[in-house]
RNA sequence: GGGGCCGUGGGGUAGCUUGGUAUCCUUGUGGCUUUGGGAGCCACUGACUCCGGUUCAAAUCCGGGCGGCCCCA
C-alpha cells in the first residue's frame, strides 16, 4: 500500500514503481530478458514514434537487418571485437550440427550492416548514405541487471551513417545533436553531452560523445551515445566510393543510438513518491476521466462523463473514461501510480457548475476547466504541464553537478574539476573518487582551470559520476 | 573481478534454529452494499524454485542447478 520513499531508497522505489505501474514483468525465467507489458511497451511505441519521426525528417531511410551475424564479419575490426568479446551471446549449433561458422546475436548492428553498406555504396552518388533501425539487441551482462536499465535484451535504434569526407560525416554529428534535442523535449528530459575518455570510448571509434541523464541518487545514467568512426570501420569492411576524379576513397562514417533507457530515465526523473509521472506526449492515456457518482444520479454523471470522453477524445488526445465499479478515492490511486499527467472528475457539482474539476499530475494542482471550452483549455494544460515538467527537470539536472578543486570526500553529484586531459590523471582520478570519469563538455571547452591531480593548466573540464 | 544474503498462493510475508497440521495482509472471482482521496461484510480460488540425498516423514537438514538481491573493486 505505502509508497517507498523515492529520495530515502531510489533503487527500490523504482523497482517497486515499475512493477506498480506495470511497465515490464521481470519474471520472466531468463536474468534480464523482461516481458514489457502493455502500458511499458505504449510508452515505448511512443517514443520510438518520435524516433522515427524525427529521423525520417532528416532523411534517414528504416531498415532492419538480420539479428544474427557471422563469427568471420564480426571480427573484422580488431578493437570492436575486443570490446564485445566476453558479452555477446553465440549460436553454435543448428539442429544436431554444429555450425561451422559461429553466429553471434548482435550486441550492435555495426558488423551486420557493414559488409551490406560495401555492396550498397558504389559512388559518390551514394553518398550520403542514412540508414536506421528499431531491433533489439543482446550482450550478456554478468552485473545486477534491472529493469530499462540494464538488461541483456535491449530495445533500441541506431542510425548508421556514411559521408564522402570527414567534415561531411561530422556535420551529420552536429546534426544528430538537433534530432536529439527534439527528442528529449518530448521526454521533458535533461542530458549532458560528454565527449568520453580515449579509454572508454566506443571500441573502434574514432571519437564518443556520451548522452548522460541524472538520477536522483547522485548517479548518471547513459541513455545513448553519438560516434564518429572516420574510416575506422569502411577500411575493414571495404566500404569505398568512386570519386568524380575516377579514384577511390573509403567512407567516413557515424553512429547514433539510444536505447529503453529512455524509458528508465523518465521513471528516474521525474517519478515521485505517489508514483511515475508521465510527460504527456509519451503518455499512454494523457488523460483520465473519473466520473463521481451520486445516489439517483448515477446515470445522468455516465452520459456526461462520455461526453468529455468523446469530446477530447476526437480532437486527437488520449483519454480513457474509468467506468469501473470502484470507489473514485481508489481509482485516483491507481492512475497516479501509473504517470496519467491530467485527471479529470466530473460528479454533479460540477455539471451544475458548468465545469469539470482537474487535478494536474506533475504538481497536484486542483482547479476548474469550463465545459464550454474543454477541449483548448485541456490542450494547453497537457502543454503547460509539459513546459513545466521540462524546465524542473532540467534545473534538478544542473543542480546535480558541484564543482570540486581536489579530491577530498566527494558530494554524491556528478563532479566537474579541472582535468589535463592524461590518461595517467584520469586513471588516478577514477580510483580516488571511485568514480567514473565520463568525458569532457563536448564543444564547450574555455575556462581555464588547474588538473586536480598534476596541476597543468587546462581548459578541458572532467565531469565524474557513479554510473547507474 | 571478489565477497555476502535469499527463493513459501498473482504480489508481500510467518513458519526453518529444534523435521510431522503452512500464518497473516493484499490481489483475483461471485454476491450484498457503497461512491468528491485507497469503504465494509460474506463466500470461493490460489503456494513451499528445480533436481538429487538423508529420514518412517523435508518448506525445514545436506549437495548441486536455475533465479533474485546487496556490498566492495
Amino acid at each position: 500500500m505505502i509508497l517507498i520513499q523515492k529520495e530515502e531508497n531510489f533503487s527500490d522505489w523504482y523497482n517497486d514503481i515499475v512493477e506498480r505501474a506495470q511497465l515490464s514483468d521481470k519474471r520472466y525465467p531468463i536474468k534480464g530478458m523482461n516481458v514489457w507489458t502493455a502500458y511499458g511497451w505504449k510508452i515505448m511505441r511512443q517514443i520510438d514514434s518520435y524516433i522515427r519521426q524525427e529521423l525520417d525528417s532528416t532523411a534517414h531511410d528504416e531498415v532492419s537487418f538480420p539479428l544474427l551475424i557471422p563469427e568471420t564479419e564480426f571480427q573484422k575490426e580488431k578493437d570492436h571485437i575486443k570490446g564485445f568479446d566476453s558479452e555477446v551471446y553465440w549460436v553454435t549449433h543448428a539442429g544436431d550440427n554444429e555450425l561451422d561458422v559461429r553466429l553471434v546475436l548482435r550486441p550492435t548492428s555495426e558488423t551486420a550492416m557493414y559488409p551490406m553498406f560495401a555492396l550498397w555504396v558504389r559512388s559518390h552518388g551514394d553518398l550520403p548514405l542514412k540508414v536506421y533501425q528499431l531491433v533489439n539487441t543482446f550482450r550478456y551482462e554478468t552485473k545486477q541487471t534491472r529493469s530499462f536499465i540494464r538488461v541483456r535484451e535491449i530495445h533500441f535504434f541506431e542510425s548508421h551513417t556514411c559521408h564522402v569526407d570527414e567534415e561531411d560525416a561530422q556535420r551529420q554529428v552536429e546534426e544528430d545533436f538537433v534530432i536529439l534535442e527534439r527528442i528529449m523535449r518530448r521526454l521533458c528530459l535533461p542530458y549532458s553531452l560528454l565527449r568520453r575518455t580515449e579509454w572508454d570510448k566506443f571500441p573502434g571509434a574514432h571519437y564518443t560523445v556520451g548522452i548522460d541523464a541524472s538520477m536522483p541518487n547522485g548517479r548518471s545514467l547513459q541513455i545513448g551515445s553519438i560516434h564518429h568512426y572516420l574510416t575506422n570501420f569502411s577500411v575493414p569492411y571495404e566500404i569505398s566510393y568512386e570519386t568524380d576524379d575516377g579514384g577511390r576513397e573509403f567512407v567516413h562514417q557515424t553512429t547514433f543510438g539510444m536505447s529503453e533507457r529512455l524509458v528508465g530515465a523518465v521513471i528516474g526523473t521525474h517519478g515521485d513518491d505517489k508514483g511515475l509521472v508521465l510527460p504527456p506526449d509519451i503518455a499512454p492515456l494523457q488523460v483520465v476521466i473519473v466520473p463521481i457518482p451520486k445516489k439517483g444520479k448515477a446515470e445522468e454523471v455516465q452520459k456526461a462523463a462520455e461526453g468529455l470522453r468523446d469530446r477530447l477524445g476526437s480532437c486527437g488526445l488520449r483519454v480513457k473514461l474509468d467506468d469501473r465499479d470502484e470507489r473514485p478515492g481508489s481509482k485516483f490511486f491507481d492512475w497516479e501510480i501509473r504517470g496519467v499527467p491530467l485527471r479529470l472528475e466530473l460528479g454533479m457539482r460540477d455539471l451544475e457548475g458548468g465545469v469539470v474539476t482537474y487535478a494536474r499530475r506533475d504538481n497536484g494542482e486542483k482547479g476548474t476547466i469550463s465545459l464550454e471550452d474543454l477541449e483548448a483549455g485541456t490542450v494547453s494544460m497537457l502543454k503547460q504541464i509539459s513546459t513545466d515538467m521540462d524546465s524542473k527537470a532540467w534545473e534538478k539536472h544542473l543542480g546535480s553537478v558541484a564543482d570540486v578543486d581536489s579530491l577530498g570526500d566527494p558530494p554524491a553529484k556528478t563532479l566537474r574539476f579541472g582535468w589535463c586531459g592524461e590518461e595517467v590523471c584520469g586513471q588516478a582520478i577514477e580510483e580516488k573518487f571511485g568514480l567514473t570519469l565520463l568525458g569532457t563538455p563536448y564543444g564547450k571547452d574555455g575556462e581555464k582551470r588547474s588538473c586536480i591531480v598534476c596541476g597543468a593548466e587546462s581548459e578541458k573540464l572532467g565531469h565524474a559520476a557513479r554510473s547507474m
